[in-house]
DNA sequence: TTGACATATCGTGAGCTTCCGATATATACT
DNA sequence: AGTATATATCGGAAGCTCACGATATGTCAA
């Protein structure tokens, strides 16, 4: 049951500070209002007024939360009059989301793992 | 060019309630060196003063991050005398970290490998 | 031009995270 | 007993995120 403890297995970990560039993106992602709008345009193009009603929350918040996520690299915008148009830039999302879709999607997760408050 | 703007793509989006719990278990997730800990349990079972030196920092640390993993689900611990082993108890951990893999792992995005050794 | 609308940005304050030193507990060895 | 080791916990400072109101910019229509 133990693990090798030469350098075998450790080998192959990322360095540090690629993880850290990925905690930035997972930061990134890391908020319910940011998760929906991700799920939203991998399904198609929306303006933030759309994004921010299907989140529940006033427009210039979702422009923030879209600005952060465009910094990152996962947005492109895209201007037509008056409105703005959001996609995905970053194609990794659509594997982020299908992992975190397959354990909180649809039904309720009555399982383990529940993200209980810290502290 | 447009998406169809009937409820036909928004009936499957995910609650807001259950993106709020993924949220959060991915803020449990984005740090460095929490990542790297995730990483080192998804091949095997290590004490906290093996996982500290991997990550390079002092083991009350790496103690502080495993007891929040281990509160949101992510990780077990089974106590051996003085040592506490840790494994992964949520196995949705390995997809997410495949995800991760395939876009940080290995090569870094900007500058060459760099010497890891540490005395 | 005026007014309405859509989006973007700024400033602030509450609350949280991260890190660190200090300390506590629990186990093993002599 | 005493000492060393391994892990866990506490308290606090620095820095950050989030939500909010206020405001700015940019576009269309009359």
């Amino acid at each position: 049951m133990s693990t090798p403890r030469t350098s075998t297995a450790l080998g192959k970990l990322t360095s540090l500070e690629a993880l850290g560039q990925a905690a930035e993106c997972l930061k990134a992602l890391a908020h319910p209002h940011r998760l929906r709008i991700v799920q939203m345009l991998l399904r198609g193009r929306y303006t933030v007024g759309e994004l921010a009603e299907a989140c529940e929350i006033p427009s210039h918040m979702a422009s923030e939360h879209l600005r952060l996520m465009q910094r990152c690299g996962f947005l492109n915008v895209e201007k037509a009059g008056r409105c703005a148009y959001y996609t995905v830039a970053e194609p990794h999302l659509a594997s982020i989301m299908a992992c975190i879709e397959s354990r909180f999607g649809g039904r309720k997760p009555a399982g383990p793992a529940r993200p209980m408050a810290r502290s």
